[in-house]
DNA sequence: GCTCCATTTTACAACGTTGAATGCTTGAAC
DNA sequence: GTTCAAGCATTCAACGTTGTAAAATGGAGC
């Protein structure tokens, strides 16, 4: 059995709460009572139990992150980059698959053990708008994601429009007027889809381009496969088109390959640009330009507006976050008046 | 302040031990005073307090996991099947990246918070066979992969050299004799890379094809940009192959684009296959033939192991389990005498 | 040598739960 | 109407820690 605090305080000759003042770096403990509880402490290998501890602060010293899947590479990502985050602060992340159900998604949020938790970083896809108010845990919520606003919660996401503005003007800038668009929802106005076809629509009124359907590819799931189910579609379709936005990287992949496979080069016939910056963007053949949402910056401010919500419950109104954006121009649009480089996007961070 | 088993017994008028009778099904509870504790728990939105529960019962219902980093594809997709595993159990992961630094390694092992989950399934990749006794926890350990063997716990590992072997014979029914290797370690004999290499040999020697050591791309960071950069290197050396075997999906993928690049036609001019079974081998172009290592059955089974671990941690002599595996034929192998179908290997759980 | 204060250490009571042991009901058997 | 044994419910003591309050120690001042 583990040594305990009453083992140390045996071995070294003290009561135990003066191993656990030692332990604290609580003041007045003088120097060789320090010295020989530390001792003590070195020869039992103590360690202290982090359950104990829990229950009489009150806090556990980690926090649920809840995402769809692991193995979308988009999640797998961001979880990354909140552990690192966490473990700067010195916590543990506990990590919840939703699988993007809602009914999983409200489970995470009222299971009881979410209290091994101090707080939960949630990604939701399954819930919408619709569930804004069942967004309630019994720790203190940080949302990412814009499947859902005005929750009551901390809420961080990503300039959407703004950024898919900046990367249809990315391909505009090349000169490109029609470009197809691969991952749209069927009348969604507020989710990542909706906002993304918004700041596509933007660039295009902005410079009195037509909005056209027909080379827009409707896709609700955005794996690989889905854009390059989309891609097929819309080369079956017959339109024409010289650029491709693949709302998410994923899809733009997938959309990329198919061209290629239908004899299309990438980007002299056509240029594709994605969005996330995911890893595997910088290796694909070509690589593929994108929009790096600021993923980092989400993971980091999560953590630090989780820690302040945890440590002040009651401070203030609940917050909405955008992140700082950039278009990261690659391989699949270099052209002539483009060299590939990158477009620093503007940073809001708390509007 | 939430609920506790207090207020419950208050509400229902009974004394609160009656009340955790009835939440861990005891019997002996009459049905009216079950009905009535249940009617205060649903009234107060009782949830028990995990961390006391864990203080109590000795067990918190957690378990750790820890690997490199999960923005690297293999763990994101480990990653993903263990949670699931675990959920199944009723478990929760507690993810931990050790960076594959040995010194992280070492501190995760021994960290005091370790302790808020009842086991630990480790993937180490600093440490190695010399460190197989300083693999200690206080609380069981499965240990995943081929860094070290023998270490007194549990130990979960493929069929390196046999998959490798299948994977290269693969290659050699297509009819390709001369098989370049990227990513492989000087002078490593037990990781991933030398197992593998052993494999590779053992199927040329089976066949009495020489080894070439000049066919062989040396590089010791496993990501893509290294397989691009192993397969240039082989491109500058001016030596002749006609096929490649990646010692793994990313180093594949990195080299395949490099041929691909230099205006290689795969699989007409080079078959090229790699090793793990990544999601997005399924979406490159062209699709990547592969060896499913068994991932999910690692999974499955190091939850299995270590839930039996837990509940009996002295369950007689440590165990070595070796997955079974399965070449998956795609694209990049496709030939005249092969249409792409997967070729299962041998299944050995328990040797 | 005694008092007094500051410093250091200790005792005690929580935190919310479960297991062991004990006490109280109830209905059936005598 | 007792007695007895189930069946049911309760009391008590942990689990290992930290905060509070009280006690001990020690050095300075008289």
């Amino acid at each position: 059995m583990a040594a305990t605090l009453h083992d140390v305080a045996r071995v070294a000759g003290v009561s135990f709460k003066t191993v656990s003042n030692v332990i604290n770096n609580h003041p007045h403990v003088r120097d060789s009572t320090r010295a020989k509880v530390e001792e003590a402490i070195a020869a039992l290998g103590y360690r202290p139990n982090l359950t104990a501890r829990s229950l009489r602060s009150g806090h556990t010293g980690a926090v649920t992150l809840a995402v769809p899947q692991l193995r979308l590479p988009y999640f797998a990502e961001l979880a990354d980059a909140v552990i690192d985050a966490a473990a700067k602060h010195g916590l543990v992340v506990l990590i919840e698959q939703t699988g993007g159900e809602r009914e999983r998604e409200l489970e995470v949020m009222s299971s009881p053990r979410l209290k091994m938790s101090d707080g939960l970083i949630f990604s939701p896809l399954g819930m919408g708008q619709e569930d804004a108010e069942l967004v309630k845990a019994d720790v203190p919520v940080v949302l990412l994601g814009e499947r859902i606003f005005s929750s009551g919660c901390d809420h961080i996401t990503m300039q959407n429009v703004a950024a898919a503005r900046a990367a249809t003007e990315h391909l505009l800038d090349l000169g490109r007027q029609r470009i197809a668009v691969i991952g749209a929802h069927e009348g969604e106005v507020i989710g990542s889809a909706g906002l993304r076809m918004r700041g596509y629509r933007e660039a295009l009124e902005a410079r009195n381009i037509p909005y056209d359907d027909a080379i827009v590819g409707y896709m609700w799931s955005w794996h690989r496969a889905n854009g390059a189910a989309a891609m097929r579609e819309l080369l079956e379709r017959g339109v024409e088109f010289d650029a491709v936005f693949g709302l998410n990287d994923t899809l733009a992949q997938g959309a990329m390959r198919v061209l290629q496979e239908a004899g299309y080069r990438v980007p002299d016939d056509l240029a594709v640009i994605g969005f996330d910056d995911l890893d595997e963007t910088r290796y694909s053949l070509p690589t593929l330009s994108t929009v790096d949402p600021g993923r980092d910056e989400i993971a980091e401010t999560a953590i630090r507006v989780l820690m302040e919500r945890i440590k002040n419950p009651d401070g203030g109104a609940p917050r909405e976050i955008e992140t700082a954006f950039r278009v990261v121009g690659r391989e699949s649009t270099l052209g002539r008046n483009n060299s590939g480089a990158n477009e620093p996007g503007p940073s809001d961070p708390n509007r």
